[in-house]
DNA sequence: CTCACTACTGTACATTTCTACAGTATAGAA
DNA sequence: TTCTATACTGTAGAAATGTACAGTAGTGAG
């Protein structure tokens, strides 16, 4: 999308509010009434200016016809948390494609505000009691402290270990005695910290174990 | 709101469904032409229907000024649940004194809606990744199938437990060979079942294994 | 300088849209 | 039975709305 210039940005904004307020678009004439413009033709110009960039579509002959394209992020005042399912090869963590749902998630629940939440695959984790398919809530941080659990980027793998670094050499550890730690030479390959986890979502009946909880018994 | 006829709700869905896909309301004659309908006054007399049942609410003037008020599922109507801690002996476990604090969850997040959150006291239920600490999200059922995890009583004292019953005979059973399963011929003695399992909350940076995390390894 | 874009005023007109009025037919309640 | 509500057809007019055309001014790029 083409930059907008700020009254574009503004016009942008009230059409959103009107949408998000009376659920329907405006007309050209609410623009120039909310505006204080004295011809119709300012609106349009804005309009058609908006369409151009891709912030709008317009509705020929259609009344109202104004439909919204741009979206930022998280959905309007909606202090929402994207839940990432599985991230797409090469591509950022948080990228739209790989983001299934937004879930509000009560502040007080957590030590640290999650930037999202992470579906988590495989049974690595295990014994930390972090089973396949419960949601780990991540806050997005660069570097980790020794024995925190990180979201960690290989490549094109993204991972959830404990962290534990001596100088350049990094241990990702597993809690399950059937899989192996990682062990990455820091001077040699890269590491890509994601973020830590701050908390854990399971939903769903728990009890029978759909996914083959692991009991001693 | 008054109940709807059959045409009515059709018409109703009509306008949810444009809102939804075209971002705009419909205006008569476009609900005209989806229905089939030769007439103008058959979709307003359906509109002024509607608004009369306050299923919408017509904008006089307004192109498209239909707005729909009737709400189904409240979308993200995040009702506030109950933190339950230590359950005081004798008293209810949603007793007003053992209530720590309320939070807001998003109903997407589990499958059914959690009437209260209990504090798990305890490593009976580790190895279903349940650990000392986390909060579960429980729905209150007076009657559990086998398999659910529920919330038990017995006297005064609450356990988690999974649940097995054959004919009078009830089984708990602990997620962890330290401990034993509790066996109840409901004959003899009385179990109470304050919920069912259907979701678990952890906070708190995990990894730093403050309450002893079971590593197997 | 010219050119393209922004940001407006002002006028005009065709279409879209709402709304009122006059009917027809059926069904259930009082 | 009468009354009221539903569910339509058909017509007409007024108001709301989109859209085209003709301008004025300012700004920044080339």
């Amino acid at each position: 999308m083409d930059p907008l210039t700020r009254r574009q940005a503004e016009i942008l904004d009230y059409i959103r509010r009107q949408i998000a307020d009376q659920g329907l678009p405006p007309t050209r004439a609410e623009i120039v009434a909310a505006f204080g413009f004295r011809s119709l033709t300012a609106a349009d110009d804005h309009l058609r200016a908006l369409a151009r960039k891709q912030a709008i579509e317009l509705l020929p002959g259609a009344s109202r016809g104004i439909r919204v394209l741009a979206i930022e992020a998280p959905p309007a005042a909606n202090e929402g948390v994207p839940l990432v399912g599985r991230v797409a090869a090469g591509a950022p963590i948080l990228a739209e494609e790989s983001i299934e749902d937004w879930y509000t998630l009560d502040r007080k629940l957590f030590s640290a505000a999650p930037d999202f939440l992470l579906r988590v695959q495989g049974l690595s984790m295990r014994d930390a009691g972090i089973l396949p398919g419960d949601l780990l809530a991540v806050q997005r941080v660069a570097t980790a402290r020794n024995g925190e659990i990180v979201v960690a980027r290989m490549g094109d793998e993204v991972t959830v270990k404990r962290f534990e670094r001596i100088g350049a050499l990094v241990r990702l550890l597993p809690a399950n005695p059937d899989y192996a730690p990682i062990r990455i030479d820091l001077a040699q390959q890269e590491l890509i910290i994601e973020g830590r986890a701050v908390g854990l979502l399971r939903s769903g009946p728990l009890g029978n174990t759909p996914t083959g909880l692991p009991f001693a018994a």
